[in-house]
Parts: C-alpha cells; sequence; structure tokens
DNA sequence: TCCTTAATGGCAATGGTTTCCATTACCAAG
DNA sequence: CTTGGTAATGGAAACCATTGCCATTAAGGA
C-alpha cells in the first residue's frame, strides 16, 4: 500500500496522536483514500475503496473514522442531496485547494470552482467579523453552493 | 382555520393551477403552517401543526407536498446537520425575506441573519455570471451557512 | 514483553423518507 | 347540480443510510 511517500508518519499522524487517537490500518487506509480521492466519496465509497486492500475492515470503522476526521476538521462532509452524506478532505493537504461547490439539481453533478474564490473569501472574512460580533458567535467554517442545471441538463430540459 | 386573508385564492393557487396540480385542503393547510411559521420547519413538525386542525392528514402527504413545493421553488429545503430535512417557504410570500443561516454546530442552533446582505448577494451576483458562463451553468438558488458555536456553547465549552 | 483500554467488526436497531395500492375527492365537462 | 376520469390521499410496509451494542482484537506506553 502506498502511503503517500512511502516512510516517516504521515502528515496527519501528530494531529491524531494529540487528541488521544490511536494509528491503525483501518485509520491509515481511509486517509489513504480520502488524500488520492479526485471526487467526492460516501461512507461506502470509501468503504469499497479500502476493502480490496483491508477485506477486514468494516464499514463501522469507516463511519466512526469519517466522524472523527470531520471533528477534528480534516474533512468536510458535505449533503449534496442524493441521500448520503459525502467526504472530502479539507484544505491543508496537498490534494485539495479551498473550493466551492456547483450542484447540477438534476443530475446532481457536483462541480469544484475555485475561480472568483478570492473575492469571495475577502467578502466573506469582512461578513464573518460582522456577524462574530454581532451575534457573538465564533466562526469556524462555511459553505457555499451554487445549484442549478449543468451542461448537459439544461440541453435535455428546454429549449434555450 | 384562518386563509391569511380569509378570502379569494391564496397567492400561490396560480402557480399551483398552472402546473396542473390540484389544490386541496391538505396542501391548503401546508402552506398556511408554512406560512405563519417562525421558524424551520420539519416534516413531523408541519404534520403536527397541520394534525390539530385537519387529523386525517398523513405524513405521506407532508412529505409528497413538500417534495412539490420544492421543485416549484416556493419552498426551500435544507440540511442542517441534524439528520432530519427543514422546511422554509422561499421568499416571495411576505413572511421571509432573503436571508441566509449561521448554524451552531454543538447545539444545532440556527440564526437567520440579513445583515450584509446586500454585499453578499452583490458579490453573488457576479460570481454567478461568471460561473454561468465559465461552466455553462444555469444557477437558479444558492445557499450560504456558516458553522460554529453559538453564544451559549461558546461558554459551555472552553474558556476564551 | 505485558497490560490497559481504545478500536474494531458484525449485526441488530433506529428513524427519516419513500413506496405501494386500494380508496377518496378535485374539478372540468355536460 | 351530477358525473366521470384521474390526481391525490392515508396507512402500513419497505427502504436504507447511519448508529448502537458487545464480545473480541490490537495499539502503544510502561
Ligand atoms: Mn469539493
Ligand atoms: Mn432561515
Ligand atoms: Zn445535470
Ligand atoms: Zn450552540
Amino acid at each position: 500500500m502506498p502511503r503517500g511517500n512511502g516512510q516517516g508518519p504521515m502528515w496527519w499522524h501528530g494531529r491524531f496522536r494529540g487528541c488521544g487517537y490511536r494509528i491503525t490500518v483501518g485509520r491509515e487506509a481511509i486517509l489513504d483514500v480520502l488524500t488520492r480521492a479526485d471526487k467526492h466519496l460516501s461512507a461506502e465509497d470509501i468503504y469499497i475503496k479500502v476493502h480490496t486492500a483491508y477485506p477486514a475492515i468494516g464499514l463501522t470503522t469507516i463511519y466512526r473514522t469519517l466522524e472523527i476526521l470531520v471533528n477534528l476538521g480534516l474533512v468536510f462532509k458535505f449533503d449534496f442531496g442524493d441521500g448520503r452524506a459525502r467526504y472530502e478532505l479539507a484544505e491543508g493537504s496537498k490534494r485539495s485547494a479551498h473550493h466551492h461547490h456547483l450542484i447540477c439539481t438534476d443530475c446532481k453533478r457536483v462541480i469544484d470552482y475555485t475561480d472568483f474564490i478570492d473575492d469571495e473569501i475577502e467578502l466573506l472574512k469582512q461578513t464573518e467579523k460582522g456577524l462574530s460580533e454581532k451575534y457573538n458567535f465564533m466562526i469556524t467554517n462555511h459553505l457555499i453552493q451554487f445549484y442549478g442545471l449543468c451542461d448537459k441538463c439544461r440541453k435535455k430540459k428546454g429549449g434555450d
């Protein structure tokens, strides 16, 4: 099993240990799958991938590990409206950079976009500051998604 | 049962009929509950409220009607992370104005905010335009939520 | 190497949402 | 107003992602 660079402890080991969590093969396998994922995976997607290399690891462990990862802020959990949660490595790892989502309400396709992010982040920063003060709320994260019809579904539906 | 103003067809009747849907007591009751709601209701919340006036209406009808309303764009469906969908009348009706959400990841409390909305909308318009062109996507809606710790949960947790 | 205890896996249980189908009731036509 | 075609309904069963339970395993500090 390739482990990122094949040697030393992974980038997340420290964080894990620091919170009292143990490093296990299952957890390494799950992080590995998430790290090399190029799309948004469901718990079962991850289970299947992990299963090919480690058939002993159960779906329950996938859920448990994902919950920890989400709480640690290492992974984001999304609801794209298809009835199952989707997971994606948080920025900070090489693979994923901060981005937002474009979701087709018809075929459920999800597009990551990083364009315009700079302007958005700029405004978000201000908004977060204002909201924090007014509502005495400590903002730690945000979710921005645009919904509509994708390229293909647009054609399938009406003209225009 | 008060019906908004007590006479003529409701504001949504036209839209409903236009799409080939029939007007039924159940649907009127559900819209009525949504119209006078002051918070985000789950399907069951709506069922309970409707049930006091119309005990004959079942939970299944609530779900079916909500699906139609969401598809028509009259109602927004949200996932605030507590395991059940929440519904809210879309703007356009008197009650609800366009707003975004502030969600406490600890107690799941949701705050509607309309502050800073103007600046946000301004940027969103530009972003939507850019995204539409680049990805050939027809954007019809957006979702913006900030996550963090609310006033109370902040105190309960660590100091600071 | 040993021991404490976090972690695990399989399976049952949970619970929100959907499906099914026989019955009801809109509402357009006459 | 009455009628008929069919959309809408309700009750209960089915669905299915996620969680709980508990006996067993294995991290990893001593
Ligand atoms: Mn993404
Ligand atoms: Mn709201
Ligand atoms: Zn699509
Ligand atoms: Zn809170």
